[in-house]
DNA sequence: AGGCTAGCTGAGGGCCATCTGAGGGCCGCC
DNA sequence: GGCGGCCCTCAGATGGCCCTCAGCTAGCCT
């Protein structure tokens, strides 16, 4: 789940914030100062950055300054009332990526947030456990060693990091890795398996429930 | 010095923002439509591209789609009269950067231009491993070796090299380098690899996934 | 314990994606 | 008009990957 981090003096704009990008699935902190913000952005470092103008003590600018020298990657989008031409021109000088001025619908804030994080969400990799699959460069990671992985082995694995800890049946993983128009044994599921453990190595992370399916899973200890 | 693409069929805004912005020292293009402008595009890739939304023929959007199917990095700059929430939320959907509503104070948008360009740092000289590529003086090194290439080859490689690391498919390269009207065999790009790996010498730099792509990656050491 | 069935495994055949060398046609330049 | 460079096509060779198959193992139920 997404961090959000809000941090406005404007009650009613927090509330309304939070409300809302909570009922859109995102994790909403709110703060009602610069310090706050700071303080709270450092404790627990959000995904994306919603940022006030114009606060009381520490100015919005000099929020946005911290906050990248913490994290130059972190996106921050500016909220405001003022709209002069120079107020964005200096934003934008201090490396704010976007700017929404107030009042605003909440629809063209929330495109804007998915958009940011879905430019940064695309070339993140996928994690379980020590293992790092990239979706991009079509690489896979156990801990420190690359494994090399043929195209259905590699689709295979993707299938089960996009929803680790869900058993998967061998009927949907043919329609998924095979797709719905390949008519041979499933038997195929359990040979790929097979390859797909023995490339990965040990300790095995792909379970067998027998009669269900199978699960990307670390085995816990004793039980 | 950083290209720019301008698309509008309004000659007051190209005619505009070509004069403008040449003063600030950017080198200006312009294209009256989407067609024309993902021409432009293909044959010398600007460093960025102002996009106006309505555009007769070609859609505004269409064409961003287009352009960033080539070049996923590329910062473009939406230019609309219309400012509905709608239309803003379509376009973040579609990956734009930014979005800047008629009539807009030249100051600003040449703010937003340069604090684009400016995270997107020096595109003026493409680097991976020991290669350089040169989009300015189409010169590529590999080395202190110069490599002398083709226009199409030049072209592929420097697709790959704004990409580095990923995955692209022989029907992207296709699209992005000989452009969405060509009719041929995908057999073309093949023939363009092995010529650039030949060129480019040893150790082999563009990496073949059977059936997936090809990657510019460094062939990982034995581990 | 024994039987049944789901799942595991090793080997191998064949197809097709990719590689490769050769050559034809077009265009700009001399 | 001739020449050279570049783009594109084509067809044969190669071998990596996908899939099958048959025998084996092991969980589960009676």
């Amino acid at each position: 789940m997404k961090r959000i981090l809000v941090i406005d003096d404007d009650p009613s704009i927090t509330s309304l914030l939070r409300r809302g990008l909570s009922y859109e699935g995102f994790q909403v902190s709110t703060a009602p100062s610069g310090e706050e913000g700071l303080r709270l952005a450092r404790e627990t470092p959000p995904d994306l950055v919603v940022l006030d103008l114009m606060l009381p003590g520490l100015d919005g600018l000099e929020v946005l300054r911290r906050l990248r020298s913490a994290d130059p990657q972190l996106p921050v989008l500016m909220l405001t009332a003022r709209d002069t031409a120079e107020d964005q021109i200096q934003a934008f000088g201090f490396g704010a990526e976007d700017y929404v001025v107030k009042p605003f619908r909440f629809e063209v804030l929330l495109a804007r947030i998915q958009a940011r994080l879905r430019q940064r969400q695309a070339r993140s990799e996928l994690r379980y456990a020590d293992l790092r699959l990239n979706p991009e460069s079509h690489q896979v990671f156990r801990g420190s060693r690359e494994v090399v992985l043929t195209g259905l082995e590699f689709r295979l694995l993707h299938t089960f990091m996009r929803q680790p800890e869900r058993v998967l049946s061998k009927s949907f993983l043919l329609d998924a890795v095979w797709g719905s128009d390949f008519f041979g044994d499933t038997n195929i599921v359990e040979v790929y398996i097979k390859q797909l453990r023995q490339k990965l190595g040990e300790p095995r992370l792909i379970q067998t429930l027998r009669g269900v399916g199978y699960v990307l899973r670390e085995k816990s200890p004793g039980r």
